[in-house]
DNA sequence: TACATACAC
DNA sequence: GATGGTGTATGTA
């Protein structure tokens, strides 16, 4: 393992980035040394590749990037919309005195996010809180309340749902629409009665800043805020929104403003995946459209680093940085190589990345893994923790045993009766993750709690055996190969948020105003 | 099958 | 001083 050398004291006073010596440091380099050692060994074998591999290669990526783009659906409106900083916001509107002062929500090993004061700091999601309070001493971390956060989801889906039916959440805050065929039908764009705020006060949208030039403000007015107590400016306005997407999306984004309080920021292209991408570029309260256009996709594709891509994490874009490889253009000038460098799927990914097309249709669409006996082999459920590093076995078994007792109400939530394998994740002290299973000859019926219980402790206990007494640092123990409750039992109707396809209900084409409408939140704060 | 790695959120 | 939890997909042997 590589170690560094010891520290040579120079100066009286610290360098300013320390590198840190501990086990997450050591374990963070070893990591980058098995990555440069793996490149150092792709890179000699492709020094030893014949001209003829890589005329090969070439003409593989060629065709399969040439066969992707016949795959793109220039005149799709795929639309991403993304709400900012999510857990922030939504604390926000609950304490708005945070909405200008650095904030992440999140706890002291790890930060869920941090809202945009905060990230003047370089505080980021994903951080530790102790490290981000470094960088910024001032830094309030509030915990995590999901019951809001998903009543604030809600109101984003039901803002969403009337202008796309079939949106598809992706998680709490975020969401795809297809408005292929709506645009088209408002050759006069669109209109929209709301409200609009300044001042003091930061509890509601959408914001001033958020009127332009096309709008009409009717009037306008100053109050104090009954939530925060501070000046609050509002206008009464039209909006118009012009009639192509943009004007809708810009509509839409409105709408989820005046709805929830909430400012997100969309993406239009004419995939998912790129406008996934799309989100992000004018974020926070913006919006960025890829226009359908084949030298348009190009041009923007080949000058994105790889890294803005979904599916490319850290792991792949660092280790394609060492090949040179940062954005797509760079690809395209490792196209003979790059089969010695990933692996067969990644290379696909890469390819459609370069095509600019969705993944092709899942085959077995909207199904399920489940067979008919009611096993759904593909899904597993499961709880960890971690806690202070020990190797006192008496503790670590009566953890096993705990996180095997809750992985089996977790499951039950989930209305799962039956499991027919396990699997219990071990992580050391060094960072390093072990994970042992067992797998069942029949299915094992949750009301049987000691065998499952026992069967993770034996697991548990023979990999200690097997690895010598060792500082734990995390233990968990997930089921899978499940059998599930008849789903009548179950489903609580997810499917049945979707509403009719009205297009943003009070969303009409061109015309003047109504009366104003209630701009007041549907987040129900108690 | 059993385990490890990468990724998203 | 200290670096998360849940779930999926994929690679390898």
């Amino acid at each position: 393992m590589f170690k560094p050398p010891p520290a040579v004291k120079v100066s009286p006073s610290r360098p300013m980035e320390p590198p840190g010596s501990s086990l997450f440091n050591d374990h963070a380099a070893d990591k980058r040394e098995r990555l440069k050692s793996n490149v150092g060994y792709v890179k000699s074998m492709i020094s030893r590749a014949t001209p003829a591999q890589q005329a090969k290669n070439e003409k593989e990526f060629n065709d399969v990037v040439a066969d992707y783009k016949t795959l793109r659906n220039l005149k799709d409106y795929c639309v991403h919309v993304d709400l900012d900083a999510f857990y922030a916001q939504v604390e926000c509107l609950r304490e708005p005195k945070y909405t200008r002062l650095p904030m992440a929500v999140g706890g002291d090993s790890m930060l869920s996010t941090a809202n945009y004061p905060a990230r003047k700091f370089g505080v980021k999601s994903g951080m530790p809180g102790f490290q981000a309070k470094k960088l910024c001493p001032q830094l309030v971390i509030l915990p995590c309340d999901f019951k809001l956060y998903h009543k604030a989801s809600w109101s984003f889906h039901q803002v969403l749902s009337k202008f796309d039916p079939d949106v598809r959440m992706a998680g709490l805050d975020e969401a795809y629409l297809n408005l292929s065929n709506f645009v088209a039908d408002a050759p006069d764009g669109y209109s929209m009665n709301t409200v609009a705020y300044d001042g003091e006060c930061q509890c509601n949208r959408p914001r001033k800043d958020d009127i332009t030039e096309d709008d009409e403000v009717i009037s306008s007015g100053d109050i104090t805020c009954t939530i925060c107590g501070m000046a609050q400016l509002y206008f009464n306005c039209t909006m118009n929104f012009s009639p192509g997407i943009d004007g809708m999306i810009r509509m839409l984004r409105m709408e989820v403003a005046m709805r929830t309080n909430l400012s997100c920021s969309a993406g239009i292209a004419s995939s998912y995946y790129l406008a996934k991408v799309c989100s992000d570029i004018n974020k926070p309260n913006g919006q960025f459209i890829l226009p359908g256009d084949n030298d348009a996709l190009d041009t923007f594709i080949l000058s994105s680093p790889l890294k803005l891509f979904p599916g490319i994490g850290p792991t792949s874009s660092n280790s394609l940085a060492e090949f040179g490889i940062k954005t797509v253009a760079d690809l395209l000038n490792h196209k003979k190589n790059l089969r010695f460098m990933v692996s067969n799927s990644q290379y696909y990914l890469l390819t459609r990345i370069v095509a600019g097309v969705d993944c092709p249709p899942d085959e077995t669409e909207e199904s399920t893994n489940e067979t008919d006996n009611g096993i759904d082999s593909g899904k597993t459920v499961g709880t960890e923790s971690t806690f202070t590093p020990t190797s006192n076995q008496a503790e670590l078994v009566s953890l096993i045993r705990s996180f095997a007792k809750s992985a089996i109400e977790s499951a039950k939530g989930d209305g799962v009766t039956s499991v027919g394998i396990l699997f219990v994740k071990v992580k050391l002290g060094s960072y390093d993750v072990h994970t042992c299973s067992q797998k069942f000859n029949e299915q094992v019926p949750l009301t049987n709690v000691e065998l499952l219980q026992n069967v993770s402790e034996t697991l548990l206990t023979k990999f200690i055996a097997k690895q010598g007494k060792k500082d734990i640092r995390l233990l968990g123990v997930r089921y899978g190969e499940l059998g599930m409750a008849p789903l009548s039992k179950v489903q609580t109707g997810l499917k049945s948020f979707l509403n009719k396809p009205t297009v943003g209900g009070r969303c009409v084409k061109r015309r003047k105003l109504e009366e104003n409408t209630d701009p007041v939140t549907v987040i129900d704060l108690e």
